[in-house]
DNA sequence: ACTTCCGACCGT
DNA sequence: CGGTCGGAAGTA
């Protein structure tokens, strides 16, 4: 009997291959191994072994092992395989997000070799002319250790001045020095306040046990102070540790507050590293070595050998799902692992999601609440402020107007907060009701008064804004409704005296210009910051007293289940940028619905109130976390496609606990000349709702379809227009 | 995803 | 009858 191995690869391919393993290989799942695939060779990840492969098929053999270890140690496997079903991905897709591009591309698993660079202390004098070189020679001197040639070129020498000085043998390669103990941090943690300490109390025991607690903690009150102290408190010196943030979140400020207290324990994984760091970072933690990371999403992919703790911070961020290719929720695969684990789950947030604060009131997950903030600092005064019928500059009432002027006056920072970016989200002709579209989309343009240019926000779609209406060439061709730019040359115009800052996805372009905004916010002095939902997330700005928010019934009315809740998280956490010092806060809420029962209760109820009432309703309609949710989804160049293969689909669903909604076409129903539509699917059961995606995915491979149609399945959807 | 295979269509 | 183009099938 021959020994066997299944083996997945990097493709969108729902089956998996079969190959013999030669004779003195060892091979076990988890494991790098190169195979003949087709006509080439490919790179695999072994998932099982010793298999009975399908009759009649003869086995080649694999080609060799690219290491002799496991890429994916067993606990890293175990948690993919169980996304891959869980998510209906195909499983070597899967697999391959948890390597790092080097590894992926069936490179070795080794950091290139550094050289280092040292000076020879032969005397030999320099042309005059080579005072770049004579300047790399001093800068070595200087720092009196070798160095990279990395670090030579980040100094701003070149690679042809090295080359000069090594061809005169004044300097000379040499091995990298001795790996020098690094700086033990001897910072002391800052300690807890009352309220800390006793929320610290009901964080989750560390037993060898799974236990995940949902940390409810209002803004300001200090929950990176809680995380610090549960680290310090419960990781041994071999543990591992995982800190997953949105990726707005992972400033280098937040780095530095927990490099302060662990040293170069921390890592950090990110969207922006290079292969080359993913690489290192990646071999650091596969070696098991006691790393703190603290990451974005994919992170909770990393290979770790002793994960001990994992702490999710801003659970309800929308970002922890990746929305595309591999649809999973880095927040509850954290959970997931903390289960193959046996070890604790912190997942905080000062607006938690329903899912998870409805996990608290079913016992499967604790319940810390820290609900008072650090120092003097007090919550913030709502005030809803209706605005029918109310002259508005800018998108701004009046009496807001005059509270940004007070705010100003007394040396203080105002906050505005406008939901959509550019000038204006529409252009409309007056004498003949013309607008301008998106010919790609079923959208508005939006205009950009920068550039003059309209712009769709759901395509790559731009063109130059006529000065005319297209149509009728009336000159009553204007822009109508509140963009950031719009209210921040109002609000320039009505308070020349101070700076006005726009923060939004297209003033924020630039690398590095969110750093220099923070730092001049942060500077102190007056200003009015204007901005969208990026405002909202996570950043300190102690001088803000005042924020207003232009118009929150967006969500009112929005076809969205998810849409009461969103808006609720947004206008809190605009809200806790408010007065995070000694001067207390005042938001006040611009609305044309004073009277709604949501935006009441955000006036009087605290936060979990108001989660119960969602909750109530999410009951009444059965709806997400009370059932499982996935959406089926389909695009073609033609709707009838799209709606004609989800027909085929909805056919195979059709066991008696589930429903399904559709299909029908998605709420914006041509995007970049594709229509869309999808079908939404419930189920009484999480495991009925997986088997029937399995059935839904078979049939979806085996319909014909055209060369350019698409189709998806997304679980646990975050968005379902 | 990438490659190969095969029948349709074109031109001489 | 060769040449190529596009869809379908196969990868163990």
């Amino acid at each position: 009997m021959t020994a066997t191995a299944r083996i997945a690869l990097n493709r969108p391919l729902r089956r998996l291959f079969d190959y013999q393993i030669p004779d003195g290989c060892r091979i076990e799942p988890g494991q790098r191994v190169q195979i003949p695939f087709g006509r080439q060779f490919a790179t695999g990840l072994v998932v099982d072994t010793n298999v009975t492969p399908p009759a009649n098929i003869q086995l080649k053999p694999v080609n060799r092992a690219l290491e002799p270890w496991p890429a994916l140690p067993a606990e890293t496997l175990k948690l993919l395989t169980w996304a891959a079903d869980y998510y209906q991905h195909p499983l070597g897709e899967s697999l391959f997000m948890a390597l790092p591009p080097a590894l992926r591309r069936g490179q070795p698993a080794a950091l290139p070799k550094e050289t280092f660079w040292q000076l020879s202390g032969r005397e030999h004098s320099l042309p005059k002319q080579a005072h770049r070189q004579q300047a790399l020679l001093d800068w070595l001197a200087g720092e009196g250790k070798p160095q990279a040639t990395r670090d030579v070129l980040a100094a701003g020498f070149s690679r042809s001045q090295l080359k000069g000085l090594a061809e005169k043998g004044l300097v000379t390669e040499c091995d990298p020095p001795a790996h020098t103990a690094p700086d033990s941090p001897s910072t002391p943690l800052p300690p807890l306040t009352e309220a800390q300490q006793q929320t610290f109390a009901d964080l989750p025991p560390v037993d060898g046990k799974f236990h995940c607690t949902l940390l409810y903690g209002v803004t300001g009150s200090g929950k990176t102070e809680l995380y610090l102290h549960y680290l310090q408190n419960n990781l041994t010196a071999d543990d591992q540790a995982l800190v997953l943030v949105p990726e707005i979140n992972l400033t280098p400020q937040t780095v530095a507050r927990f490099q302060r207290y662990f040293g170069d324990r921390i890592e950090v994984w990110h969207s922006a590293l290079n292969d080359g760091q993913r690489l290192a970072t990646w071999l650091r933690i596969r070696e098991g070595k006691p790393v703190i990371v603290i990451g974005t999403r994919s992170a909770v992919l990393l290979p770790f050998i002793g994960l001990q703790t994992l702490i999710v911070d801003e659970e309800h961020d929308s970002s922890y799902k990746q929305g595309e290719g591999f649809r999973y929720s880095g927040r509850d695969l954290a959970v997931f692992r903390g289960h193959l684990n046996q070890c604790p789950v912190i997942l905080g947030s000062a607006t938690p999601s329903l899912e998870s604060y409805a996990n608290t009131q079913n016992g499967k997950y604790g319940l810390a609440r820290l609900e008072q903030r650090v120092g003097s600092a007090t919550a913030p005064e709502v005030r809803l402020l209706d605005i029918r019928s109310r002259p508005l500059e800018g998108g701004v009432s009046q009496p807001a107007l005059s509270a940004i002027r007070r705010c100003l006056d007394s040396g203080q920072q105002a906050l505005v907060f406008v939901n959509r970016r550019g000038y204006a989200p529409v252009m409309m002709c007056f004498d003949c009701g013309h607008l301008m579209e998106c010919p790609d989309c079923d959208s508005r343009l939006t205009y950009h008064q920068r550039d003059r240019a309209l712009r769709c926000h759901h395509c790559d779609y731009q063109q130059a804004a006529p000065t005319v209406c297209p149509s009728c060439q009336s000159e009553a061709f204007k822009p109508i409704g509140q963009g950031t730019e719009r209210t921040e040359d109002t609000l320039t115009n009505l308070f020349p005296d101070v700076p006005v800052i726009r923060v939004d996805r297209d003033s924020t372009q630039r690398k590095g210009s969110i750093q220099s905004i923070l730092e001049r916010v942060n500077s102190g002095d007056p200003c009015i910051l204007v901005g969208t939902q990026m405002l909202a997330k996570g950043h300190d700005f102690p001088k803000v007293t005042l924020v207003v928010v232009v118009n929150a019934d967006g969500g009112l009315f929005s076809v969205d289940f998810r849409a009461p809740e969103q808006l609720i998280q947004t206008l809190l956490q605009v809200s806790g940028r408010a007065g995070r010092s000694r001067d207390p806060g005042t938001v006040l809420v611009q609305t044309c619905h004073s009277d709604h029962p949501l935006l009441n209760s955000l006036q009087q109820g605290r936060y979990l109130d108001i989660a119960q009432q969602l909750l109530t309703e999410r009951e009444a309609a059965q709806l997400p976390p009370f059932r499982p949710m996935a959406i089926i989804r389909a695009e073609a160049p033609e709707m009838s496609e799209s709606l004609a293969f989800l027909d085929q689909i909805r056919n195979t669903l059709t066991q008696d606990a589930l429903e399904v909604w559709g299909p029908l076409p998605a709420l914006i129903a041509r995007k970049a000349k594709r229509h869309r539509a999808q079908l939404v699917v419930l189920c009484e059961q999480r495991g009925g709702i997986r088997e029937a995606l399995k059935a839904a995915c078979q049939q979806a491979e085996q319909l014909r379809t055209s060369r350019d149609f698409r189709w998806q399945i997304d679980v646990d959807p975050q968005e379902t227009a």
